[in-house]
DNA sequence: CTGCACCTTCCCATCATAGGAAGGTCAAGG
DNA sequence: CCTTGACCTTCCTATGATGGGAAGGTGCAG
């Protein structure tokens, strides 16, 4: 099989196949004798497994570990979970970030009335860290205050 | 002042406010005698807007045009907000994602023993699409099966 | 023999940010 | 006067995962 077969089975794209070649992520490929990468059924699903691993966010030096674990006849589960878990609080951490922005920009554009005049509280609110607390919401100018001066997060 | 104070007044590092005038999201900033960048308090306030704009995940192109309509006095409210929804819909969608990789995570955890034993569900549910339903919870399961088969998100 | 589809390697771009090297400037203190 | 140290300058490199594309080789069908 070639790479171009292997990558739409695998649904892997013939660019990152050998993209994880390159960085080790699978074996490097047997070659044909016009030096073509030749597939088998295992490094599909080899390759099959970092494609799903990565659909569910799992990083590279994650995936890494995943696939010594997956052929590792002689480890324990215990490994795998730790794994997901660390990775599990890291993705929670970052939808939290999300959150807090998205939640505090849905406030700011409650709050902008969004018709011709000038004024308006979401370039008010970048322009300093002086806000006009809203009546509506106390809790909500609370997280804004933070979210606003806060370091970049993304 | 100089472009160390202009940071720690503004919370923006010196690399990225050189990196900022690079790209020109800030106009070049003056120069001593010495070839140092000067600047002033509008310069730090401009830089300051830059930052929280950051803080709340705007891109850069969203940030150049927001800092356009913040000295543009004859902006219209209705486009600052149409940016910033824009924005908040961007948010959502990248929460959305997170949010279906971490629940699937969370399942797939709950469902490993996580001890010695070799066998593991994720493990299991990485290697192919021949998932086992759990009783448990058979909604999660599809939403399982979309994310593990869906493209890399992040 | 000529297309055409596939493969190869190599370089570049993304996006925001950080690290570091090599060298210039300036003020304080011996 | 000279050194030291804290600044500043520009330029190069890296991140992480992915895609785009160029230049050229391979192989099969018409």
């Amino acid at each position: 099989m070639q790479i171009g077969q292997a990558a739409a089975a695998s649904g892997v794209s013939a660019k990152m196949i050998r993209h994880y070649e390159a960085i080790g992520l699978v074996a490097p490929a047997e070659r044909s004798q016009a030096n073509y990468r030749a597939y088998g059924a295992s490094d599909v699903q080899r390759l099959a497994f970092v494609r799903r691993a990565r659909a569910l966010g799992f990083s590279i030096p994650q995936i890494r570990e995943l696939l010594r674990l997956w052929s590792d006849h002689h480890r324990s589960s215990a490994e795998v979970k730790r794994i997901t878990l660390a990775h599990v609080a890291e993705l929670d951490r970052r939808i939290a970030d999300l959150r807090a922005m998205a939640d505090t920009l849905h406030e700011l554009a409650d709050a902008c009335c969004g018709d011709k005049r000038a004024d308006c509280p979401i370039i008010t609110s970048l322009e300093g860290p002086a806000l006009t607390p809203t009546r509506r919401n106390r809790r909500g100018l609370e997280s804004r205050v933070v979210a606003v001066n806060a370091r970049p997060l993304v």
